[in-house]
DNA sequence: CCAAAAGTGTTCTTTATACACCCATGT
DNA sequence: ACATGGGTGTATAAAGAACACTTTTGG
């Protein structure tokens, strides 16, 4: 206890690090989640979940502990986005972070206040603050990641409730790749792909027609992707 | 001198080093620049080159520095692929390997006799050896990339000469894909971008008609790229 | 009865695919 | 003259884009 730099090496070693883009999507638009520092550098500022990689696990087992550590999120989409090592992207020392990006379905996940998970905030795309280190420029390549897998892989189902319908499915469509489809093309396009199974339920309470609830069926999609299937909206 | 150890830190860091798969196309068919290794672990088997990133210098930089060090290449076309950090993927210690893949124009290469780069060996897709630490999955993945990407991004030409022609194009795109494409319909595919310029000049010295040679419009594509041009074969 | 969003088909245009013959050259 | 690979056009099929009205529901 007390003891200070005990691990010693012929050479020096930058810090590895993970870090993780969460993306959710509710009231028509994307959000990224986001935490507030509570120690310098940056203290104060928001940036992504992340933090230090341990000796005993690889950066998928990284990512992943600390956003359940410091959001309670588990079980979530998670791909590796790209790794940022720009030599003074961390005023402290040399750090080189793994960056991440994650689909969470936020009917799943409500913030609980008070918790380790207090300082963490939704934020919708277009009223993100200034962030810490060089997150905007993760954020950037993330954005741009989505947007471009979500065109032919049907990864929208990984912001979406177990339940949804043709109508939410293309909202978050034209959220994410900012325009306006058709909605009958759209229907089409999706049905077409076999991917949907009708649930037999209808949307409860609104003023208008009911719309139908589908799921997404992950099987299907299993089974399709190994035979070199390709979608595209 | 001899003096060991003595960058220490208060917790353990994994060492962090780059590969490159590099590709290049002759033969009519897609290789890869390998290193054999001289040195423990895996000595004498066949690897990717790479190394140790050095305190001052990004990912990027130490990968294309390694590339030359090792096989005097320069100035390639190249990307980060992915990052590798099993904890046991290297057995001496913990390594962390960002892997980068490059596209080269085996015409602007020719392996020397005798210096640092007379370990190095083009090998066939198909006739890969055993190769050292976790490079089999990081071929794999490389692979993989290569065929996705070539598909909707014009990086064909990043493995052909300055000059080349239609038809050695899509040998190219035969090779890298495993398929079978139609000699009419790929030309007029091809020509209808408006990313390749006729030279004027032709194929000498071959039985029978001569095929005209053509260069990448490199500018053209910049402009195109950024407006969100979208090509596919 | 009104507002609001869901559901539904057809036509037209564009793009992709399939396919066969002649041409130029070196040996 | 022959073997080799390069160049060219057209017809058909498939996919994508454009487009308007009716239905259901809560207030």
């Amino acid at each position: 206890m007390g003891q200070e730099n005990r691990y010693c090496y012929k050479y020096p070693r930058p810090a590895v690090t993970t870090d993780s883009v969460i993306f959710g999507f509710g009231e028509g638009e994307l959000k990224v989640l986001l935490i507030e520092r509570g120690i310098e550098p940056f203290k104060g500022r928001w940036a992504f979940p992340g933090g230090f990689m341990e000796m005993d696990e690889d950066a998928d087992t990284c990512a992943r502990r600390e956003l359940k550590e410091e959001t309670g999120l588990e079980e979530v989409y998670m791909e590796q986005l790209y790794t940022f090592s720009a030599v003074d992207r961390d005023p402290r020392s040399r750090v080189v972070s793994i960056a991440y990006y994650a689909l969470v379905k936020l009917s799943d996940y409500v913030l609980k206040a008070g918790d380790d998970a207090s300082k963490a905030k939704w934020f919708p795309l277009s009223e993100i603050p200034i962030l810490a280190f060089d997150h905007q420029k993760i954020l950037q390549m993330a954005v741009k990641r989505l947007k471009g897998k979500i065109r032919y892989q049907p990864i929208g189902f990984e912001l979406l409730p177990e339940k949804f319908t043709i109508p939410d499915l293309q909202r978050l469509y034209e959220s994410a790749l900012q325009t306006v489809l058709d909605r009958r093309n759209f229907r089409k396009k999706i049905l077409k792909t076999g991917l949907l199974i009708d649930t037999g339920e209808w949307v409860a309470d609104v003023p208008h027609k009911r719309a139908k609830y589908y799921r997404f069926d992950k099987a299907k999609y299993r089974v399709l992707s190994e035979k070199g299937f390709y979608f595209e909206i």
